[in-house]
RNA sequence: GGGCGGUUAGCUCAGCGGUUAGAGCAUCCGGUUUACACCCGGAAGGUCCUCCGUUCGAAUCGGAGAUCGCCCA
């Protein structure tokens, strides 16, 4: 058996071979049948024109491990995958592909363009799904779905129709954030601000019938081309006498008036402002209120449109300068000065974004905001970490309409129809979807306007932002709007884990659409607020995680080469390693950075692992040469009963391993429940390298080689039951190498995966003070002892005698009856144990207040026996004063609870014991 | 301009009112202890950013400041 066992762990063939059988065998299907508690969550649906990057790593590593703790925990569970269109990104990629081959979208037509878009979404949402499983997920890839397949698609329709017909969506012509490049409307979220060092330019616009001029500031002066007015403040003395008169538009030589409103901020600039209301969404504002004509001079592709006079045509940063140069020459430009401002980017493309004119659909968000706001507010949704509760109820409470038009190709059509004789808007009959060439479309097309009885109908051109599919992603994926059975198990989601990047993007858009369309019982005819709130949010946890970072801190950026493939970094250190350290890094509210150093130590510690299941099976040889099979010592139910007792000093630490074991497991469960991963990993962690490994494989080692037939099967036994228990309590962090280790292991008949077997409960009889308070004891002693003989530089391979005093006869006896390992451990020859205090003159010693442990002088160092006396003395003495101190002070003695005054008491009376003894040695040393 | 977060050992981070502030890595010393050098044993290393306050008691709570970062306008 040793020789299949390699000496180090080989991550790589074990993972591809179980990542295939977990899918391949679909052992992570949830039932819907079975009754019981349930948890679900739906998986932030991966963007398909993308890749795994570590930051979904990291997502997926903390779902997966709460996944797979509730799945060990009995719990009927369900992680529901799926992806996401990604309307822009996806038409950006498509686009660039056809560009290679000389073709323009416009070229293909839209039908054939979206054609294209669904070949490549097979090809790349395929590989992402791949990805996953390779990676260990343990989804639900029967449940799978997309946002723009035909169920999705009608839940989209259902939504937007409700929507409207309730009247929280409508169409307008309004100031919208536009993307040149993208050509393409955007929400305000899809905007980033970047601040930059630009100028503003001074300018002068004329007074018509005078000579004076009105300087205003701008930092856009190729807007200037469409302004319609020039704004005053009401109460600013300098330009009261202007109010009424008009400018003369430079370049545009067109008359346009001077006009008063508070809007205008009397300290910037020079206090006089000009009004662009086809340019600036403030004068979009101002020219409503004063009935202003809007002028658009711009093109959708960013340039100057025809009614810019001669700059029409021109780039708008070309004719920018352009303008610039002319009103210079003309003696109309009085000054620029440098100017640091934000300036909106696209977040798709980084081209700077436009603010332009033009009609769009909009969602009326404040109705539904306030239920939302008012759900996490009173706590029915518990938001992780706090802070970010605050951050989502500010931005809820500060809501803005949400621009849901975008002007492409790839995405859910809006139902409505448009009459092309009185421009009457018909919206699709119900949310029915058909398939025509593949594809899901509204089946509810209209056949004549009801207004005005004509047949000449056309569809709305524009799809809805994707991030309108992605806020019904909890419950379309159910099978809303139809009652489903899964709808009925598994709705609302226990928990929603994303990253705190999208928490207004996509958390809190759910949350406001759950909560509004979701409710059972038919939500067309109730109202929901008279339904259960529990049956409406989406999610009944939402936790937000941090995000990877860079070595710099930075963003990981693809685009920057920051970005690090976990493919390769799994190949390099093994997918379990790589969760581990992803996992134990993930504090709350803390960002990731990725670091080297900590892989590898994840990666020591699964090659520590396999090796500790290594020695187990290895020496299993010699058992099986006296006629002792694996069935014998590990089968389900021999583990089942463990711990066994042992011969006379074996059992405690027996005893003591499972004692720790439900201790830790209490441990890590509790940190799961509130999502503390790093606590879980650190607690797993100390347990299996710390006490497994380094105490009690070490203890026990001779005793799997005893005579005693019946003790070595014993010691055998509770090994075996030890490392099994510890694989369950690490298969969460940990999918690959427990389930390989743990299939080497007998299983109960017709069992699969560790992943469907139980996480280790903590039972009865397994906690055990009194074992966990004896081991400590003999831990002092013994790490006593080997501090002492390092100090001493006594030789490694050499064995010393030891004397042991304690006071406690519990220590003596306990001392006598652990002899063994305790000399064995400890690399002593001897340990004499003494029942009355011992003359430490030529020892070295080391003393606690319960025991004094001494060894002979050899050839240590007197004088470094002396230094550390010497600091240990001052470092006990500044204890012992501080803590006099606090103890002689009344107001202490009275308000402290007198528990920690008890505990003051007696530390410092074990201070002081220690203090004395110390003293007394260095005189003895000193002498 | 508004809001949030960080500042703790050389590095990356825990700890967030109560004994001598912890971990991993790095460092130093010592090890061919038949599971593991991706290892074993031992050690060293800290005005917990600064100041002021609250408290019997502050790394931990409050205020101000410094500094770095993020989000929103």
């Amino acid at each position: 058996m040793s020789q299949e066992i390699p000496k180090a762990y080989q991550p790589q063939e074990i993972e591809e071979r179980w990542a295939q059988a977990w899918f391949a065998e679909k052992i992570y299907r949830a039932e819907n049948s079975r009754s019981g508690s349930a948890f679900s969550i739906a998986l932030p649906p991966p963007n398909i024109t993308g890749t795994i990057h570590i930051g979904h790593l990291l997502e997926h590593t903390q779902i997966d491990m709460l996944v797979r703790w509730h799945r060990m925990k009995g719990d009927r569970t369900l992680w529901l995958p799926g992806m996401d269109h990604a309307g822009i990104a996806t038409q950006f990629v498509v686009e660039r592909h056809l560009a290679k081959e000389g073709v323009r979208r416009q070229d293909l037509g839209r039908e054939a363009f979206e054609e294209r878009a669904w070949q490549w979404k097979k090809e790349s949402g395929g590989a992402i799904k791949e990805q996953m499983i390779r990676l260990g997920a343990s989804c639900d890839w029967t449940r799978e779905h997309f946002t723009l397949e035909p169920g999705l698609y009608r839940a989209v329709l259902e939504a937007f129709l409700r929507l409207y017909r309730e009247g929280l969506i409508y169409r307008g012509r309004y100031m919208v954030n536009w993307c040149p490049r993208c050509q393409t409307a955007i929400s305000d979220l899809e905007v980033v601000h970047h601040e930059r060092t630009g100028e503003i330019w001074n300018l002068r616009y004329p007074v018509v019938g005078s000579a004076d001029f009105l300087v205003v500031a701008t930092t856009r002066p190729e807007t200037m081309l469409g302004d319609t007015a020039v704004a005053v403040h009401p109460d600013d003395d300098r330009y009261r006498g202007y109010i009424g008169k008009k400018v003369l538009l430079p370049l545009m030589n067109r008359e346009i008036p001077i006009l008063a409103d508070s809007y205008v901020d009397r300290e910037f600039g020079t206090g006089v402002v000009k009004i662009t209301p086809a340019h600036d969404p403030n004068d979009f504002e101002v020219g409503k209120r004063h009935s202003l004509p809007e002028i658009d001079v711009m093109t959708s592709d960013g340039h100057m449109a025809a009614n810019a006079g001669k700059y029409a045509g021109l780039e708008r940063f070309a004719a920018r300068a352009r303008i610039v140069a002319d009103l210079r020459e003309l003696g109309l430009l009085e000054g620029v000065k440098e100017h640091v401002h934000a300036v909106g980017l696209c977040d798709r493309c980084k081209a700077i974004v436009e603010p332009r004119l033009s009609t769009q659909w909009f969602c009326r968000m404040q109705p539904l905001a306030e239920p939302a706001r008012e759900a996490v507010s009173r706590g029915a949704i518990e938001v992780v970490p706090e802070n970010q509760r605050t951050i989502l109820l500010n931005w809820l409470g500060n809501i803005r309409d949400w621009c849901i038009s975008r002007q492409l190709w790839w995405g859910h059509r809006i139902p409505i129809w448009h009459c092309a004789e009185c421009r009457e808007m018909i919206p699709a009959s119900d949310s029915s979807v058909e398939i025509a060439e593949n594809r899901a479309r509204a089946a509810g097309v209209p056949a004549r306007c009801p207004k005005c009885g004509s047949t000449r109908l056309a569809q709305d051109e524009d799809v809805l932002d994707t991030w309108f599919s992605s806020a019904l992603w909890p419950f379309s994926t159910l099978g809303w709007p139809d009652e489903t059975e899964d709808l009925k198990r598994f709705y609302p989601t226990s928990l929603l884990i994303s990253g705190y990047d999208i928490l207004f993007f996509w958390d809190a858009r759910m949350i406001m659409m759950g909560m509004h369309l979701s409710g059972r019982r038919g939500a067309r005819t109730e109202a929901p607020a008279q339904m259960q709130e529990s049956e409406t949010i989406p999610f009944r946890r939402l936790y937000l995680h941090s995000l990877v970072r860079t070595a710099e801190g930075a963003k990981m950026s693809k685009t920057k080469g920051t970005g690090v493939d976990p493919l390769q970094l799994t190949q390099q250190y093994g997918t379990d390693a790589l969760r581990y350290m992803l996992a134990s890094m993930a504090a709350p509210g803390t960002d990731v950075i990725l670091s080297e150093d900590r892989i590898l130590g994840a990666r020591a510690f699964a090659n520590k692992i396999w090796n500790a299941a290594r020695f187990l099976f290895v020496n299993l040889e010699k058992m099986e040469a006296s006629g002792l099979a694996l069935e014998a010592l590990a089968a389900p139910e021999i583990r089942a009963a463990a711990p066994y007792p042992v011969r006379g000093e074996g059992g405690l630490v027996h005893r003591w391993i499972f004692s720790r074991l439900a201790g830790v497991t209490a441990q890590v469960s509790a940190a799961l429940e509130s999502f503390r991963f790093h606590e879980a990993c650190q607690a797993i962690y100390q347990f299996f390298w710390g006490d497994f490994c380094d105490w009690y494989i070490e203890w026990v080692k001779p005793q799997l080689a005893f005579d005693d037939r019946e003790a070595a099967l014993a010691a055998w036994r509770n090994s075996f039951a030890a490392l099994e228990a510890a694989l369950r309590l690490l298969h969460p962090v940990m999918p690959f190498l427990t389930e390989e280790l743990w299939h080497r292991l007998p299983q109960p008949a017709g069992a699969r995966s560790i992943a469907l077997d139980h996480f280790p409960e903590a039972r009865v009889g397994w906690a055990d003070a009194a074992a966990e308070s004896e081991m400590a004891a003999l831990q002092e002693i013994i790490i006593a002892a080997r501090n002492l003989r390092a100090e001493m530089k006594v030789d490694p391979k050499r064995k010393v005698g030891a004397s042991l005093y304690s006071g406690s006869p519990w220590i003596l006896a306990l001392v006598q009856e652990n002899l063994d390992p305790l000399k064995r451990l400890a690399s002593l020859s001897e340990l004499s144990i003494l029942d009355a205090p011992m003359d430490p003159a030529g020892t070295a010693f080391r003393s606690t207040a319960q025991f004094d442990l001494l060894v002979p002088y050899e050839r240590g160092d007197v004088q470094v026996e002396i230094a550390r006396l010497e600091k240990d003395i001052v470092r006990l003495t500044n204890d012992i004063q501080a803590k006099e101190q606090r103890l002689a002070d009344d107001s202490f003695r009275s308000k402290a609870p007198p528990q920690v005054v008890r505990n003051f008491e007696a530390t410092l009376a074990e201070r002081r014991a220690e203090l004395s003894k110390l003293h007394d040695h260095l005189a003895l040393l000193k002498s």
